[in-house]
DNA sequence: GGAAAGTTTTCAATATTGGAAATATTTTCG
DNA sequence: CGAAAATATTTCCAATATTGAAAACTTTCC
């Protein structure tokens, strides 16, 4: 049980994580505009070449690990018992995962603020939040035996999951609740479960 | 009756038409990699900098027509009768608006492949989306005097919508099903105002 | 017509992107 | 273990993209 991964495998995941919580917290203690690959490449060790090797750019390093996190939410859906209905499943996952993912509420502020500021980095956080929900959708339709590529139920599960996840850690974010995440999540999905509609 | 705008504006409207128009075509027929600033430019005969003048980047050129016809989506919402409920004023645009967003099913095909293959690309394209979604959150909120800050309501359905519009064009691009595209998104969106639920 | 305001162009400085070869490290296998 | 193969990293560098500033040009308004 020494180790799961080989030691080049766990070398580039050290690496990659590395250089992302260096660009994330360089992020919060100077502000986003100090952050540069070269900067980020110093602190960790490796050259700025090496940093272009696992990052297109800041932003992308930055908004990494909570990508990581995000992309476990649908394998955590994937995980739940067969045969479990699919609403139930994004009702016991998402709120109780939802805390560790999104991290210190302050931290996760300044990380909202920095994505509505700049295009580049709004575009970073979009694409993770994309490639969750295509996840999601994949998920879903493999656990329903639906087709992936033509039906709409898989797709509309994981947009309607999405959503609900968006809108809840923004107002969290933004402190406009007083509900706890799980709370807020929980209120989100239950009410696009029963229908938005009249 | 001579004209609306200014001619200063009108010629500002046209460049900026005659560039993503260019920036299109070329894409269509030569391929996303064959396309530049500087061929957008030429081709339409302005310098280079002045295409930087309009448009970050090609990408952004491409989409732009696009993102246009999408915004006027929220504020075809906002036109609608005072009082006709959220979702009934969905049902009514969407629809009907769509196909005329959309264009050509098999020139939106291969912008639909443009977008899957470069992340630039759909960085552009999610950019476009969200600000769509944002827009319509603020006509719905203010349509139902909801604060858009702080209510769950018009985040849930700008969401929502979101999601049946965004599902109905990618099935509709990928000919995954016979259904119009009126039908198609009426379906989505009835399923979704219905409850997504058990 | 002519001043004011706005737009486009030219040009230069800077940043980013990505390739290729040299170097270092890890893994595989005899 | 030790050599060979595979993979990562680094250095160097050229092509391209981006940005800023000021000059040239066009439109607007009086």
């Amino acid at each position: 049980m020494t180790s799961e991964l080989p030691l080049r495998e766990r070398k580039k995941v050290a690496t990659r994580a590395a250089l992302s919580h260096a660009a994330w917290s360089s992020m919060l203690s100077d502000g986003l505009d100090s952050v540069s690959p070269e900067s980020v490449a110093a602190a960790v060790g490796v050259s700025s070449r090496t940093f272009r090797n696992y990052f297109a750019g800041v932003e992308e390093a930055i908004v990494d690990e909570l990508a990581q996190r995000y992309l476990t939410l649908a394998d955590q859906v994937g995980d739940r018992p067969p045969g479990e209905p699919v609403w139930e499943s994004l009702m016991q996952v998402l709120p109780a995962a939802l805390p560790a993912i999104m991290g210190d509420r302050d931290d996760f502020a300044v990380l909202l603020q920095a994505v509505n500021d700049r295009p580049t980095m709004l575009a970073q956080n979009l694409i993770m939040f994309e490639r969750g929900r295509q996840r999601l959708t994949e998920v879903i339709a493999a656990r329903t035996g639906a087709n992936p590529a033509r039906d709409l139920t898989p797709r509309l599960y994981a947009g309607a999951a999405t959503t609900a996840l968006a809108t809840s850690a923004e107002l969290w974010a933004r402190r406009a609740t007083d509900l706890p995440l799980p709370d807020l999540i929980r209120t989100c999905l239950r009410r696009l479960s029963e229908g938005i509609g009249p």
